[in-house]
DNA sequence: TCAATCAATAGCCAGCAGGTTATCGATCAC
DNA sequence: GTGATCGATAACCTGCTGGCTATTGATTGA
């Protein structure tokens, strides 16, 4: 049972993956027959990358007619920046118990 | 030719080796030993993941005798940092835009 | 109605990534 | 000096992942 930080890392770790997320940051909703025009890659490689990306909440799919237009929904970035904030917080900690180590030396 | 983010995702997106990751940030400096003794697999097999995570600049290592001993490298985060913000900043923009149409159109 | 288009699915393949055991070099303890 | 310990490396195996082509289902337009 992964967390939310390993589908989220998981999901991001691929350029493929990456690149079309960016672009949909970027530029806003796409269609598929977009996405794939630039990916450099296949419309079923496209279609199965966006399918990873929505399970991880990353975008979501509206449909009209034959198409399908996707979208990047950023707050599912947020565990993500939670948890570089953690990582930088338990160092912050550890140097205050260093700073800590060094009066109580020196006095 | 991978970029920054490509070499911070992938190497962040294995569970083990961000766990190791993650025990040096909470715990600061360990050896070899130590954190194999926590990870549930070989040593040889963190003795890689540690080498991974070095090559990819978030951990630096100190010999000291027969022991090695790693330390994580928190400045090697702030492109992760920079991308989720670039990201967010792009939504923003387009967010931005949307206002302005709604307002002229509106006049 | 019928052909064409869009996107998803199925099925397959190749490469790689992460795991293992075995071994080696270096350092330490006795 | 010799045996034990530590960590890196070698060599290998396996499963998963990302790619492909072919096909299907749905929708559109002629």
């Amino acid at each position: 049972m992964p967390n939310a930080h390993d589908v989220l890392f998981r999901t991001l770790a691929d350029p493929t993956r990456r690149a079309i997320f960016e672009r949909l940051c970027r530029e806003g909703e796409q269609t598929v027959g977009a996405l794939t025009s630039q990916s450099g890659v296949s419309q079923p490689a496209v279609s199965k990358h966006l399918g990873l990306l929505r399970q991880a909440g990353l975008v979501r799919d509206r449909h009209e007619g034959r198409q399908t237009h996707y979208s990047a929904q950023l707050g599912a970035l947020s565990p993500l920046i939670d948890w570089t904030s953690q990582m930088a917080g338990f160092w912050e900690t550890r140097f205050d118990e260093l700073e800590d180590l060094l009066k109580r030396m020196d006095q």
